[in-house]
DNA sequence: TTGTGTTTTACGACCTCC
DNA sequence: GGAGGTCGTAAAACACAA
């Protein structure tokens, strides 16, 4: 691995740290939808100075992070049962979402989602 | 300080869909 | 075939108790 650094990654830095203007960007458009459009994608990587690469990668990472919330709220949950089942607890799992033209329909249980361009 | 655990970028491998 | 998905992971950056 690491071989190249082909892209954002260079030989004097490994990764670089986004701004607090760049994340928030990308988490107001990631809590509007989980999965971004590729027009979304591109007018948000022109307007925080990002690759296309990078957001799309946030993304993803993103939502891995999300899953892995989830899990430890489910096992928090199973191991110490309370009041408020998972379900309410997890506002990530509803089953549909759109973007800003309701285009984007998706399922988040990791099944592969549709994407209506017009 | 510093040792250590967690979070954040970035990528490769592999998979699915069109 | 290519684009984009997840999963696992590397390494930098960060948080924080001791």
């Amino acid at each position: 691995r690491h071989r190249n650094a082909p892209h954002t990654r260079t030989k004097d830095k490994y990764r670089v740290v986004y701004t607090d203007q760049q994340r928030l960007e990308l988490e107001k458009e990631f809590q509007y939808s989980r999965y971004i459009s590729i027009r979304r994608k591109t007018e948000l990587a022109l307007g925080l100075s990002l690759s296309e690469r990078q957001v799309k990668i946030w993304f993803q990472n993103r939502r891995a992070k999300e899953r892995k919330l989830t899990k430890k709220k489910l096992q928090v949950s199973i191991t110490t049962p309370t009041l408020t089942p998972p379900t309410l607890a997890d506002p990530g799992n509803c089953t549909t979402a759109t973007n800003s033209s309701g285009l984007l329909i998706y399922t988040p249980t990791g099944d592969k989602l549709k994407e209506k361009i017009t």
